[in-house]
DNA sequence: GCTAATCTCC
């Protein structure tokens, strides 16, 4: 009774050719084996014609490519006579559409499967990247044909077992040239593009689906010349080998090249449409990319959302809003987009309530919305709804784990991150080419370096991205020689330099504090590497020359820029005034900010304490004023740490967590402590115009001290203590994490929003040399370690000759007095003690010469 | 005439 409402239902809802349904009962499950047999028997002499069949065989095919299951299961149950291939096409049409049991249950009831039945499970095991039960099944199979074993070869291929991949290819006792396709393919896929390139050269008679593989993994390395030699080479060109190359050109940039393939182009499809709407979306020329979108014939659903991503970039959510509207069919990525795009903009109500309202999400959906929790400070939303992602067994394929460790790596929780290394293992994915980049990029966000490293060294074929993670990771973490000789590697490697290696190089010069160098690789990288220094290139220069004093010269280097500086060079300016008390400069780079990025929080608030550092109370309160009334939100500040698998979070003050009485007992005690190794707060980094004694209350209970703390009574000794804070660390807390490294023997990384400090033994990795508060960056400063490069003339060159020399001698200042008087720019007379790790051990003096430096430095030992 | 294996776009 039901099952006959279901079946009307069913056949009212399909749209089948009219085939004379009446000779055979309708049924809505499987027959069994042994009836079917006899079905068989009974209908052999009947009317029916091998030619009705193939009809009905086509039905199914039919529904099955539009997703109709149903309706094709109701043609395969009324059939009065099936052949195999009808079997074999419900078989198909299931795995196509990701009805695996349906597929396996018919496979095992089919009276005679044939070897195309065999391949057909086959494939869909394969499709399904279940390699283990398709070489299970590979196995089992009664004979093999080469269909068989290409199967297997791909399977292994886009799976990243190249090697699998190849002893396939050696054992198959046949090889057609989509075996030989399928090798180059494993290679090209994998990045193994050398690999690719020999056995290209090795053979002659290459098919069109082959030059156009090879094409494209040069595309992919974006060795454009390769590609382009490979295109140019080819006897005949279709479609794809147009659209490879034009897509070639317009990801990397060169948009004449690929406008003019695209109007020579004999052929244009939505491909060829689409990929010239990209190029030119990621070239930021949004408008030629709209008339293209417009003029363009017939639109799918990737060109749409395309220009969609295009407003998306600019943050022209309200176009973006209409195209999404007007689009025929959305799909998952349209959403996406949109939930990304919301996100971005900081809108993330609109943000959620389009994940939400979402009919079907993925596992970009949910990275894309803990993403945007997490870039919008909301951390704690984005932990819980990482932690939701996993209960709604939200399904981990190998792209959905590159996801997820991506999501690890921007709340840095590093032990659901390796949780997910080893799911990874397990399920066989940990080789190959972007897996292992995401690993490495996971470990290096999650301020595991050295588990960073040994990801890095997995990878067989390194490309431009692992070389590039790596020589960030280092950077980040303030490991700047480590950076700089994983970057000769590269070159030694020849992998050839790309702008973010050059980002990536400067970078690590910047947080070094290696001028000199920083500064030969910026004005050589041209000659060197063909690369055209771009903003950002600009920006961390200046980052490099104002951290190290040398304010003129980065402004004389802004002047020069080719294109307009924008808001991040003015902040590496902004920020390198504000190292070095300049608060007439660091204003004038504020005002510009503001105006081109009204709603940036971070600035008001580093104007604000600029200049409470340097005493402006009432300007500082007009900064917080002036937020107040443009309605800019300030960012709360975080600090979260992982144990024992739970994230632990604080904010300032905060009361609200479990143990607070035994962290703010600990606390005090740590304080008694600290007085005693000398330490003393910074209290002119406090923003509010209060009581010193209040100051140094507020400072007391920052969320990365109480994260710290938490971390010190809780995490076994012996395991680094990993924190992570949202923001950038405060400097006051930043002085007194290290002494706390040492008072407790521990090592404590610190995530900020900006790099990582390894403190140890009373210091820290990133040598105090990243962007701090007022005017004292030397008063907590061990081992400054600085060049500086053609200085101009005033204090850079005292800072040269004492950094030098300080360098040399390895010691440290320990005293201010030197310093602020550079600062004021006034001579340099005054007199410093040095110090070795921890302890004095002579006085250094200043004294005015002729030679070249103007300086001379001397240190007189102190005698016992 | 139907069913299986290789390449390009968000």
């Amino acid at each position: 009774m039901r099952g006959n409402y279901l079946l009307r239902q069913l056949h009212s809802s399909c749209s089948i050719p009219s085939y004379n349904f009446q000779s055979a009962k309708p049924k809505n499950s499987y027959p069994s084996k042994k009836k079917l047999t006899s079905q068989n028997n009974k209908l052999q002499n009947s009317s029916t014609t091998d030619s009705d069949i193939v009809k009905w065989n086509i039905a199914i095919t039919t529904h099955m490519r539009h997703g109709q299951c149903e309706c094709a299961l109701r043609v395969f149950n009324s059939m009065p006579r099936r052949s195999s291939v009808s079997y074999n096409a419900m078989i198909s049409g299931y795995l196509q559409n990701h009805k695996f049991d349906l597929a396996r249950d018919l496979f095992d009831k089919m009276p005679d499967r044939d070897l195309f039945s065999w391949n057909v499970m086959l494939t869909g095991h394969v499709r399904n990247r279940d390699l283990n039960t398709a070489r299970a099944l590979f196995e089992r199979m009664p004979e093999r044909d080469i269909v068989s074993w290409n199967a297997m070869l791909s399977g292994y291929a886009q799976n990243g077992f190249v090697d699998e991949a190849r002893e396939i290819f050696d054992k198959m006792p046949h090889k057609n040239e989509i075996s030989w396709n399928g090798l180059l393919a494993a290679y090209v896929q994998n990045g193994r593009i050398e690999d690719a390139k020999r056995l290209f050269e090795s053979k002659m008679d290459w098919t069109i689906v082959s030059w156009n593989c090879m094409m494209g993994g040069f595309v992919r390395k974006r060795r454009l010349v390769d590609a382009r030699r490979v295109f140019n080479r080819m006897a005949v060109r279709d479609e794809v080998s147009w659209n490879t190359i034009i897509t070639g050109y317009a990801q990397n940039g060169e948009m004449e090249e690929a406008r003019r393939l695209f109007e020579e182009s004999p052929i244009r499809d939505v491909f060829t449409w689409t990929a010239m709407i990209s190029g030119y979306v990621q070239n930021g020329k949004l408008d030629e990319a709209r008339s293209i979108f417009d003029r363009m014939p017939a639109k799918n659903s990737v060109s749409w959302n395309a220009m969609i991503a295009g407003y998306v970039q600019r943050k022209r959510m309200d176009m973006a809003r209409e195209l999404f509207e007007a689009m025929p069919s959305r799909n998952v990525s349209s959403w996406n987009t949109m939930i990304t795009g919301y996100a971005r903009s900081g809108d993330i109500a609109h943000a959620r309530n389009l994940f939400d309202s979402m009919p079907q999400r993925d596992s970009i959906s949910w990275s894309a919305m803990i993403a945007g929790y997490s870039q919008n400070g909301c951390s704690e939303e984005a932990l819980h709804l990482f932690v939701e992602m996993q209960r709604d067994g939200e399904r981990l394929n190998r792209s959905s784990f590159t996801c997820a460790l991506s999501t690890c790596s921007s709340i840095a929780a590093l032990e659901l991150g390796k949780q997910l290394h080893g799911r990874l293992v397990k399920a066989g994915y940990h080789t190959g080419w972007y897996v292992g980049n995401a690993l490495l990029a996971m470990y290096c966000k999650c301020g595991s370096i050295d588990n960073a490293h040994d990801a890095f060294q997995e990878i067989l074929e390194k490309d431009v991205v692992s070389w590039n993670t790596m020589i960030h990771g280092y950077a980040r973490h303030g490991f700047g020689e480590e950076a700089l000789t994983v970057f000769e590697l590269m070159k030694t490697a020849g992998i050839r330099p790309d702008d973010a290696t050059m980002v990536a190089v400067l970078s690590a010069c910047s947080h070094a504090g290696l001028v000199d160098k920083g500064s030969e690789y910026f004005y050589s990288m041209n000659r060197d590497y063909g690369i055209t220094a771009n903003s950002v290139h600009y920006t961390c220069m200046v980052d490099l020359l104002g951290r190290a004093g040398n304010l003129e010269e980065a402004q004389n280097l802004m002047k020069n820029m080719p294109v307009k500086p924008d808001a991040a060079t003015w902040g590496a300016l902004l920020g390198a005034s504000r190292i070095h008390g300049n608060t007439e400069l660091g204003e004038k780079a504020a005002r510009i900010i503001f105006e081109m990025e009204p709603h940036n929080s971070g600035m008001y608030i580093l104007l604000s304490k600029l200049y409470a550092a340097s005493g402006r109370w009432s300007d500082a309160g007009k900064m917080r004023l002036e937020m107040k009334n443009k309605g800019v939100k300030k960012v709360p500040g975080y600090s979260w740490l992982e144990v024992q698998n739970k994230i632990h979070t604080f904010k300032v003050g905060d009361t609200s967590h479990p143990h607070t009485d035994k962290i703010y007992n600990f606390l005090e005690e740590l304080d008694l402590k600290l007085k005693e190794e000398g330490y003393v707060s910074s209290t002119k980094l406090v923003m509010h115009d209060v009581e010193e004694e209040e100051k140094v209350h507020m400072l007391k209970y920052h969320s990365e001290k109480l994260a710290v703390a938490y971390g010190i009574l809780f995490v076994p000794p012996g395991r680094p203590i990993r924190v992570i804070k949202n923001l950038r660390v405060c400097e006051d807390c930043h002085n007194a994490i290290k002494f706390i490294s040492r008072i407790v023997g521990r090592l404590i990384i610190l995530r900020d929003n900006h790099r990582f400090h390894h403190f140890e033994g009373g210091s820290c990795s990133c040598r105090d040399y990243w962007m701090s508060g007022g005017n004292l960056v030397a008063l907590s400063n061990p081992l400054i370690r600085a060049g500086i490069s053609k200085t101009t003339p005033t204090f850079a060159k005292y800072y040269k000759l004492l950094f030098l020399y300080l360098e040399y001698a390895n010691m440290r200042i320990c005293s201010d007095t030197l310093l602020d008087r550079v600062q004021d720019r006034k001579e340099v007379q005054g007199k410093v003690l040095c110090c070795s790790k921890h302890e004095v051990v002579g006085e250094l003096s200043l004294t005015q010469t002729d030679d070249e430096d103007g300086m001379y430095a001397n240190v007189r030992p102190y005698s016992l």
